[in-house]
DNA sequence: GTCGTAGTACTACGGCTCGTAGTACTACAG
DNA sequence: CTGTAGTACTACGAGCCGTAGTACTACGAC
């Protein structure tokens, strides 16, 4: 399993707009969807999602002479792994959860321990 | 608050030195902590604790002519907030949250309950 | 059948970070 | 006064990322 690698900020971006929607999206989509925010150059984005793809957060296949390009995991999937990567650089990953639980807000508490009962019962 | 910034491989080997110890360090004494697992030039070793202290990981103080770094974080609480910097990409914390409770070992789902006991303590 | 349009692949470049280190200067010990 | 440890400052190459151009292809409209 390689590292969870960071993406960068535009990456970041364009993976957002695929996690928005179900089905993916061709680079065409991407570019029209990032058109109001930002004024890239269609290669740019196109650039970016193979970048994304090379580095396994993308597959695509064909769709027409298009690619389709669609996440392979989910952005909580994602932001999980990032969570234990952080996590698995410790030595002493008890003591780092701990200091990481107690540093979440009431509401999450809240939802943390909803969350472990459901675990419990499997 | 800035982002919590990823540290590079040297740097944080650098670091991990520093946080086993108490007390800090003085650039001599990483140096020589180091050179049994990597052969690093003095001067290497001083840049990455410069440029940890300008990254905001270390204080240094003046102890003779040279300066001892301690770092700021405990190493705990750097990855809390490596993990935490995660949470926050995701405009779902919640679902984030939830994804990563699941992805814990059974042994740190119990570790997180008797954590989030106590904080309820509070 | 040719022309525009959308699509692809490939290449490129500048900025920033990081690993790595040299050099030049200073201050204290013997 | 000379070596040694210390500092500050500068540097350079690799890699990543934002950004994009160019060159070529295939399909639809006329």
């Amino acid at each position: 399993m390689g590292d969870v690698k960071g993406l960068g900020e535009l990456e970041r971006t364009v993976m957002e707009v695929l996690w928005h929607r179900d089905n993916g999206a061709t680079a065409r989509e991407v570019s029209r969807a990032l058109a109001d925010d930002r004024d890239l150059a269609h290669t740019t984005v196109m650039t970016v999602l193979d970048r994304l793809a090379k580095k396994g957060f993308l597959v695509r296949e064909r769709e027409g002479r298009a690619w389709r390009y669609r996440p392979i995991a989910t952005k909580e999937a994602y932001v999980a792994e990032l969570m234990l990567g952080a996590l698995n650089m410790t030595g002493d990953r008890d003591a780092a959860l701990a200091h990481f639980a107690r540093s979440v807000s009431g509401d999450e508490v809240e939802l943390l321990r909803r969350v472990l009962d459901e675990v419990e019962g499997t």
